[in-house]
DNA sequence: AGACATGTGTCTTATAGAAGATATGATAAC
DNA sequence: GTTATCATATCTTCTATAAGACACATGTCT
């Protein structure tokens, strides 16, 4: 491979003209297809600095730099004497990783886990909206469910979620309510699907009736609605969620840098 | 310098011990005291990799991650060709860095520029909350205004925002009044105070009759309430706010990963 | 206008040692 | 014999250096 810049095509972006791409992030493109492919799959590890550098014949310097930028997207965890893994969504440590919303006082858990009920769950067809989102077919076959959870006996989150139909195929409301942990590590063991990133939207928002009543509130109080699009790999749209949030006893913590 | 590793003292955490700092963490550390000290003023470009390199006496690789991690935080803008800057809020392309609301259709910018408004601008003195936020004793000196920013003629943003009396002696309505450009551009140029990052917590709320009335709306129209800490370098506490927006035109975006 | 030189950050390779984790084998203690 | 402890070896990531080539920006000379 030595020095020549055209191992992988570099996703050109429209219009302007791609030039050049450095070694390393055609490495790291490589080793994101593995990843994808399911070569390595979440929480195992990667092959070492050393034998990565001899499949790709580059050094290890340059496979170093390449999964420095994976282990920043959080698509890898480094680990130093042990090795390089692949994220993955059921660690202790980042329960909830996309969840941003803190009690008042306290911590998330100390209550005890979240207590989650599955209000509703069904096969259906998409709509416009949530097709578009998804980017499918307006009526293709799309999950779609409803649930609450509670922190220390408290309703505070109602959300709907939907899903694409042919990924998620097989999964059912037993399922879920029989898995403890996060849903997207759920995902991961059973669909392959691991949630890299995602955008969300957040408005202010009165609830309707049912909401109100699902959530045990009046329905004079405001909440946050947050809208997520989650993606998998290569910007893949793999759900479509709608939450909302009680925020008299919590908030919605974000960082600006 | 050769291979030891005590130039800095690299900030010893409370409690456990500090164990040992690398090189190029001590090298980023003293980078950072210049940028404090208004050695490199924003906008401006810092010395050379080499030329650090040859001060410091590390080679030009071992400045180079350190400066690759300030660039990251972005505290350093490095542009190919020319050199490495001081980051500011002063630029075209990141008006308003902080600003995460979005229209519904269309650009911030696409009606124009923002119309801000000042409401009022007055001295007095922090009451518990702010004095705690800001890490001042309750009663010191601080400097309270109120605003409204209106997009393409319609107010969407209210905002009441405390200053700490000291650092930002001399700041008037006027002086806010005359200058176009990012708020933070001012507090740059005219205090050398940088905002380097901020804290937000949202809430859904409703309005109060005088807030409905400066944002012209129904008081049923829930709003998203943003408190935002901002903080300059070694994290001190240089501004609290908190904002108001308007969510039916207009959502606040969020990234995670 | 074009060619060239120079200074900047960027990329790649190579080498070497430090630091953390883990297994193995020797030795001592029970 | 079994168990505990220590030293050693080996694997991993992490840090640091050095050297050369490349890309980008901006001049200056022809």
């Amino acid at each position: 491979m030595s020095t020549e810049t055209s191992l992988a095509p570099s996703a050109p972006v429209a219009g302007i003209a791609p030039a050049f791409s450095p070694l390393y992030q055609q490495i790291k493109a490589l080793v994101l297809q593995s990843l994808q492919s399911g070569e390595w799959k979440p929480g195992e590890p990667i092959p070492s600095e050393f034998e990565l550098a001899a499949r790709y014949k580059v050094s290890q310097g340059t496979v170093r730099k390449a999964i420095d930028e994976l282990a920043q997207d959080n698509l890898l965890i480094r680990r130093q004497g042990k090795g390089t893994f692949v994220a993955t969504h059921a660690e202790q440590q980042v329960q909830y990783r996309f969840l941003k919303l803190k009690p008042d006082n306290g911590d998330l858990n100390s209550q005890g886990p979240a207590e989650r009920l599955i209000i509703d769950c069904k096969r259906t067809r998409a709509n416009n909206d949530v097709a578009k989102a998804l980017r499918l077919r307006g009526g293709d076959a799309v999950l779609q469910l409803r649930r609450v959870l509670s922190f220390g006996g408290v309703p505070t989150i109602l959300e709907d979620i939907w899903l694409p139909g042919g990924p998620f195929k097989g999964l059912t409301a037993e399922r879920l309510s029989a898995d403890q942990g996060p849903m997207y590590a759920l995902f991961e063991t059973e669909f392959g699907i691991r949630m890299v990133r995602a955008q969300e939207r957040l408005r202010a928002v009165n609830p309707s009736h049912e909401e109100a009543k699902l959530l045990q509130i009046e329905q004079n109080l405001p909440l946050l609605s947050v809208e997520r699009l989650a993606l998998t790999y290569q910007d893949t749209p793999m759900e479509w969620r709608r939450g909302l949030y009680r925020t008299d006893t919590h908030y919605y913590d974000n960082e600006l840098n």
